[in-house]
RNA sequence: GUGGCUGUAGCUCACCAGGUAGAGCACCGGAUUGUGACUCCGGAGGUAGCGGGUUCAAGACCCGUCAGCCACCCCA
């Protein structure tokens, strides 16, 4: 037979995974809430043309396309088989897998503007889906927990999304990471400084690289793309200075020539989160940040863990015109999207899941005969009347087997029924870690279950 | 798309100038016919990813292929 398996980048997850999983998504979603977002779903499936011309180069190969149902064959004429993928795609497939929340939602937004009250704050938590090589913290299939603010460019969105952030991470108990902002007009200005107009993507491209390759490699690149490196090289000293970041804003104002939009949001912004009293942020200015997707114009974010070595956990920005390019100009929205799986991975390695809670049920009747089995339908019934989580053991094996499922599964409490308890009402509830046990009426073994945290 | 590493029991991995496979854990049974975890005894389980080549002989060497992991690119 053939061995069997699951499509490279994919994942089944398991009762404990899954578990774990829903943990996280609740913090989210309950957080979501907290900030007034209301929730949406879109399909799986977009049209092509929904899609393309929203990523960027990079991204948009990495589009999972889905072919037409039918002989998707039947129409195509010899020559478009025998021009390129790019002539023949579009014949064979005009539908493709969402690569991300956002443009789902802004096209939505725009089918439904009718029916929306902006400001429009809404979060979706679904799957995407990317052709991409699958690696430590990479999969073709993924969650995505997002919360986007459509409608209005109040930079209190910028504020609210950050605080947001900060209280996801602290209900999960994690704060080893750190929130990184930068603003595209920035890098636009810088990079039209450098005398790069219309090169602004790969003038980002090896900024982003400075943690890795270093400054002289940067500044290699940029002369390779004919930038001004006198001037690029001077950014680079502001940016890696250790430098207050208000200072580093003036520093940069003054090299650019002139201000602009950017500089002052980022100013605006820092001062009104000075405002804010009884928060610790972890915000930090990092004028090398870039960031992929090209539909950003304003601010944008990326969190990154500190001390576990993965990709981004949670990014964002703003976009002037994402609806614009679905036909519905002057909305400007700005979100954030929480990577679940990247959060799982983090969680797991700084061990920060709650211990007490498996998904398994807190008590298991298990039962010495048939008889006993019948009796224990009864207690059954009570328990779970009660809304504690049980099980009721279905076959009457060995006790010892019956135990051992209980131990497996790790369910904390344990009751035997037996012709005594039987004809005595009174049934021993057993303490699987400690390995007491307690003889009881049923009503009191449901208070003791009710009140006692496993 | 580029590069590197790995592929032997359900899992983690060994062995071996190339001479047709072994351990731990897990599983099943028993010691223990009304009580799990620990211990002891026993058992089952592999045409060594797949295909080809070298050889008297290949899981080991060579080539190809597939799969997984890691790094780059990019990203949640």
């Amino acid at each position: 037979m053939e061995k069997l398996s699951i499509p490279k980048g994919t994942r089944d997850f398991g009762q404990i995974e899954s578990f774990r999983r829903k943990y996280i998504i609740e913090k989210i979603q309950s957080n979501f809430i907290k900030y007034g977002f209301a929730p949406i779903e879109t399909p799986t499936m977009e049209h092509l043309s929904v899609l393309t011309g929203k990523y960027g180069d990079e991204g948009e190969q990495l589009i999972f396309k889905v072919l037409n149902s039918g002989d998707y064959l039947k129409k195509i004429k010899s020559e478009d088989y025998n021009k390129d993928a790019k002539t023949l795609l579009p014949k064979i497939a005009e539908k493709g897998l969402r690569y991300d929340l956002t443009v789902p939602f802004a096209r939505h937004v725009v089918m439904n503007q009718h029916n929306i009250t902006f400001p429009f704050k809404r979060y979706q938590i679904q799957p995407v889906w990317r052709a991409d090589r699958p690696q430590r913290g990479r999969y073709r299939e993924f969650y995505q927990c997002d919360a986007d603010i459509i409608g209005t460019r109040s930079e209190w969105n910028e504020i609210e999304l950050t605080l947001l952030m900060h209280d996801v991470f602290k209900s999960l108990n994690f704060s080893d990471f750190e929130i990184k902002i930068n603003h595209r007009e920035v890098l636009f200005a810088m990079a039209a400084a450098a005398g790069l107009k219309g090169k602004e993507i790969p003038f980002c491209t090896s900024l982003d690289k400075i943690d890795k390759i270093g400054i002289e490699k940067v500044l290699h690149e940029i002369n390779l793309i004919k930038g001004k490196v006198e001037i690029v090289s001077k950014y680079l000293e502001i940016i890696t200075s250790s430098v207050d970041q208000s200072l580093k804003i003036k520093e940069l104002v003054a090299l650019t020539g002139s201000s602009n939009k950017g500089f002052e949001e980022l100013i605006s912004f820092f001062k009104i989160l000075d405002e804010i009293p009884d928060r610790n942020f972890k915000i930090s200015l990092d004028f090398s940040l870039a960031r992929g997707l090209s539909y950003y114009t304003g601010m944008i974010y990326e969190v990154k863990p500190t001390k576990v070595k993965i990709g981004s956990i949670c990014g964002g920005g703003r976009y002037d015109n994402l609806t614009g390019m679905f036909g519905l100009k002057g909305i400007s929205g700005i979100g954030i999207s929480f990577g679940l799986d990247r959060i799982y991975d983090v969680l797991t390695e700084s061990n920060l899941f709650p211990k007490t809670s498996n998904g398994s049920p807190k008590v298991l009747i298990t039962h010495l005969d048939p008889t006993a089995f019948i009796h224990g339908i009864n207690l059954i019934e009570k328990i779970r009347r009660a809304g504690i989580p049980s099980d009721l053991f279905p076959d009457s094996i060995k006790i010892q087997k019956q135990m051992n499922y209980a131990n497996k599964l790790a369910i904390p409490y344990v009751i035997t029924i037996g012709s005594d308890e039987i004809s005595k009402a009174r049934y021993p509830l057993k303490n699987m870690s400690s390995g007491k046990t307690l003889t009881l009426p049923i009503e009191e073994i449901i208070e003791t279950l009710k009140t006692n945290q496993r």
